[in-house]
DNA sequence: CGTGAGTTTGACCAGTTGGTCAAATCCCGT
DNA sequence: ACGGGATTTGACCAACTGGTCAAACTCACG
């Protein structure tokens, strides 16, 4: 294990050069389904190389996760109270959306996790994401309540964004698949504008 | 192995009890993380007592697969061209929402292998579903062209019924810790009504 | 250069896993 | 109750997996 201090040059290109192999081999596999041999061999090192910069296999996918939560609940905390309630949902639609194409393996790991009972996050779910969640729910039921969106249940409003959109990352191989040439990411987004525009915009 | 015979009494009991056992095993570990020792101990079966009833672990995964793609498409194909529009497509939302709530080991079982990159169902995707998407996204145009319906991409259209619907339980354990003490069955169904209602109800 | 810390690796280990096999036991029809 | 096929199991094996370790090598820096 490398001494805490300063990061040398060697340090940082192979700690980065790892977690780059692990997001691509956990989120095609699982933690389970995946072998500390394949991400070393994936991150151009031995394995016992890979063990002399990360303790164990679980550090490694822990190190991922943090660094996957703390950027993935970004665009939701950025809903703003201030702005106009419909456009501010839209924005928030089309930035997962776009997180959806630019991280697809972060999606299908955070997806991995979730489906498989979500044993190592539980605490974040009922923690932060719960908290953030609860918040937002509540400024989406103010702009119901002041007319400014159409009336629907504040959560699921939520959990159908993040379907719709995670959808796109998690199911890609389906969608890419039965789309043939097309690329899914085309018409997605004027296909979720215009979904939430009819569902949200008030009726006069 | 036992003869292929008509199968005895004991025969019908254990091959169903390991089935059993294995969807529960699998759509919560995926297939690499799932052990046969596992499955067996499920099933109340020693291991070597399950391998006298499948040859391996890649068999009882195999034949879970098959049964649960035999009926897992069931309600698209069940959409009636005959039928009045609106109502044809809310109705499979409502089946496909039903499914995720009685059959939700088979939805998590069918995820974790679309998230991980379909090895094993790759030719079922570009065969017989994509075969019955290309049939109904034509028949869903056929109305919109009508004007049954709004106008929007049907092959997104589809994939949002999944999408949505799905979620329900693949995320089940992320959506339940959200809602609390509220069953999400409770107001998912009025929810995508509404949705789907409001999507594509024509506008006058 | 040289020297010590930083880096890499082959050999190794213990636990797990999918699967086999012969022997033991059970069950059913006669 | 008994014979033979159906069922069950303990013991076993080879491959794999996560992780260790001491020895070797490399690099930065005086």
């Amino acid at each position: 294990m490398p001494k805490d201090r300063s990061p040398t040059r060697i340090q940082k290109k192979n700690r980065a050069a790892i977690l780059e192999a692990a997001l691509d081999v956990f989120s095609t596999h699982g933690f389970r389904g995946s072998t500390v041999d394949q991400i070393a061999k994936a991150a151009g090192l031995s394995k016992p190389n890979l063990l002399y910069y990360f303790p164990s296999k679980e550090a490694i996918f822990n190190e991922l996760m943090a660094e996957l939560l703390g950027t993935w609940l970004d665009p939701l905390r950025a809903l703003d109270p201030e702005g106009e309630p419909l456009e501010e949902i839209l924005a928030y639609v089309q930035r997962k959306l776009q997180m959806s194409r630019d991280f697809p393996r972060e999606s299908r790991l955070y997806a991995n996790e979730i489906v498989q009972g979500a044993p190592r996050l539980h605490e974040v779910i009922a923690g932060d994401l719960s908290d953030l969640v609860e918040e937002k729910a509540q400024l989406l039921q103010s702009w119901m309540d002041a007319g400014k969106i159409n009336r629907a249940h504040p959560k699921h409003l939520l959990f159908s964004i993040w379907s719709l959109t995670q959808h796109y990352a998690d199911f890609d191989v389906q969608v890419r698949t039965l789309m043939g040439e097309e690329d899914p990411f085309d018409a997605a987004p004027e296909y979720l504008e215009t979904l939430y525009r009819r569902m949200l915009t008030p009726k006069g």
